[in-house]
DNA sequence: CGTTTGATTGACACGAGTCAACACCAGTGG
DNA sequence: CCACTGGTGTTGACTCGTGTCAATCAAACG
């Protein structure tokens, strides 16, 4: 079974069975975090590349008036600072959200991989320039969505995200944050969040039970969000249906 | 006299003068492009990258309801489509504000300089991660800044991004947009820029005079929003103080 | 069981959008 | 030379999406 890195790099693009082995070796030094506790900090020069293996993460940056805003959600399969390498200095916070494991892959380890396996470092440069289109799509959507919108189009980026490193089935995922890390991650308040949900599920387009999410009618979430894949720049046939997701598919109750 | 490119990618860190060479020869197809004009689209495949060399261009997206956000404003020195190399299409577009010059960049020559030149390279990966540094910063703005936080934190933003290419004095630059481009730009409306500009001009903290931008008191505006430019990530030492701009620097008066 | 954290709901306030009118140019053509 | 035009900036009146505050509820937990 293959680890969610090797999973998600391969969205790209095939990997030689070489390159999978490369990246399965780089997963070691695993640690578990438990929820709400920051990886990284503003100003911090990590001397790790840091992956999010299972769990929910979070870039964020806390305002003066203490109002936090939330700059990315990081999934299964996501470097927390690929970044820093270049820059030098991290230029905002990143914590978990739920309990989270995570690997570290050493600087030197991963200078000699990208030496040895161009493969390799094209899906890595693949992966961070994936990251700034989220990036583009979430100002999109913050600047020019109504809230409903705004929420049902995260739903359907996190539905594909999640489904590339089987967290999700083709209708469904767990989302084990709270409805006010979603407000920070789009600009709302937890109050208004709460009512759109309300709203998406009044409209059977979503179904929320505890911290699963079904989404009802994918195809029908996408279009009420204007929501188009494209922007993810996934390789031809790289979504798999995904393994059932635990909790089922019943109707639109709470 | 330096070009744009040059003098930008010197901010990231010192350029021998081989590197600097190398760069001067890059910029050749020099094109004048009239204002409002796509330079990209949705979708395409550009087989050359392309700078900025003058006047303003900008990222942008339009919602099937006809919306428009601008996602990023391209200055001289920045490039329009480093992504597409990796990731083939376009997943937005690139127009021009104002009148632009631009050069053209074939592959196969920033190939061959990225494979002589680590230091330029480098150099490269920088200009994309503090682009997306920008786009981190840009996401907390919308979200959570009111609308004239927004306004001067952005003001504050490019006073700092052009003066780094010799086009901003240290307290102003000319600015060829409209108030519905920055509208867009912070997803807002054209009258409300409009009414916040003119908060900001009875506050002091800019004085604006046709297309031309004074900032009254830079540090000021830059505490007024919260405004740290370690996420631009300069060298040390990088900031030119810049020929003055065309206007002067009069009362607040429009 | 109290305690705590998160979800839910209602009442009310306010920031920002919409609509519409007008001012001010720069450019155009009669 | 001067009406005419279209684009941009400005302003006021009104509306509406969201935020704020506060109370209640539900589930998790030591």
């Amino acid at each position: 079974m293959p680890n969610v890195l090797t999973q998600k790099l391969a969205s790209f693009g095939p990997l030689s069975a070489t390159e999978r082995q490369v990246l399965q070796d780089l997963i070691r030094d695993i640690q578990t975090v438990p929820a709400r506790q920051d990886l990284l900090r503003e100003g911090e020069r990590p001397d790790a590349v840091h992956v999010i293996l299972n769990g929910f993460a979070c870039r964020y940056t806390i305002l003066p008036d203490g109002a936090r805003q939330i700059i990315a959600f990081l999934v299964p399969g996501d470097f927390c600072d690929s970044h820093v390498f270049v820059l030098g200095k991290m230029d905002h916070d990143v914590g978990t959200l739920s309990e989270c494991q995570t690997a570290a892959i050493s600087a030197a380890a991963l200078i000699e991989v990208s030496e040895k396996h161009p493969g390799i470092t094209r899906a890595l440069w693949w992966s961070t320039l994936v990251d700034e289109a989220v990036l583009r799509a979430w100002v999109v959507n913050i600047g020019r969505r109504t809230a409903k919108a705004a929420v049902a189009h995260l739903f359907s980026e996190l539905l594909i995200r999640l489904r590339l490193v089987g967290f999700a089935s083709r209708t469904g995922f767990e989302l084990p944050i709270t409805q006010h890390d979603i407000a920070d991650s789009l600009g709302l308040s937890n109050v208004h969040v709460n009512r759109v949900l309300k709203s998406l599920r009044k409209d059977g387009l979503i179904a929320v039970n505890g911290d699963s999410v079904v989404i009802v009618d994918p195809e029908r979430l996408e279009k009420y969000s204007s929501f188009d894949e494209a922007y993810l720049h996934l390789g031809a046939a790289s979504l798999p249906n995904g393994e059932p997701v635990s909790s089922g598919g019943g109707p639109p109750q709470r």
